[in-house]
DNA sequence: CTGACTGCAAACGTTTTGCACGGTA
DNA sequence: TACCGTGCAAAACGTTTGCAGTCAG
């Protein structure tokens, strides 16, 4: 169990229930995307509202509290701001799990062959998850 | 000097001259976006339908033509169908270059770590380019 | 000649914005 | 109390659809 409260404070974020609950939502779940996190939280607010989604989801982005994982094909989903890594997503049940790939030699190859100075990478694999690949 | 009639044709697409264009222009310019495409083929036909256009793209997407492709942050951009091979995207000027990373070992990591069966995988670096790191 | 393609306009889904009210610090 | 966050409604944006006219094969 988490205390948000202190997180988002550390991350200039006033705390409200709303505020609590998105951050709590995307702890418990790891990733969501937008549909999800709104489903879930008119479930705990009777009168939430998809501006009120969208204005948090963008000023967690803006102040680091979150990231935005862009995924071929499937909406984007948001995590809580982790060390870097890649991420296995399910084409059947599109569940997205983390996973930690080492870039380096990646790296070193973009650095020998190209002129580019690399910031950061995003790296996404495609398949079925175990639960899908034998149904 | 391609020949986009034949091209089409194995794609079972119609030719006409509003297909040749974009053939031309992806092929020329390597990546588009939808904007970038649709500004082009402004220059060309009096009066293009940008409905023509997303018309065109998601067909020539389901023949194989071309190939979409998602890149963090930015507009997704379209480019013609090649063997597989990863990005580099210049966070400054959008400019996006191919290049080929083996990986092969990534692949191992997920088939050793995790019970992911892989389809396939995108790579995007970003960063800057040769013209744009030293400004 | 027939079915497919084009262009226009309208519709659609998603995200953003403006404003009045209410809550946090 | 002063400012920020919330919720609602409207607007903005990107993309898709329906239709009538035109063109490719």
């Amino acid at each position: 169990m988490m205390n948000y409260s202190i997180i988002l404070k550390e991350h200039d974020l006033k705390v409200t229930p709303q505020r609590l609950a998105i951050a709590d939502i995307i702890n418990v779940n790891g990733h969501v995307t937008i549909d999800f996190l709104y489903a879930l939280m008119a479930k705990k607010f009777d009168s939430i509202s998809l501006a009120t989604i969208y204005k948090n989801i963008n000023l967690m982005l803006k102040n680091s509290f979150i990231q935005e994982v862009s995924l071929p094909q499937v909406k984007n989903v948001y995590e809580l701001t982790k060390a870097s890594h890649s991420h296995l997503v399910c084409s059947k049940c599109l569940r997205v799990e983390d996973i930690d790939i080492d870039l380096d030699s990646s790296f070193k190859t973009v650095t020998k062959t190209t002129e580019f100075s690399i910031d950061s990478a995003s790296l996404v694999f495609n398949g079925l998850c175990i639960d899908c690949k034998d149904n």
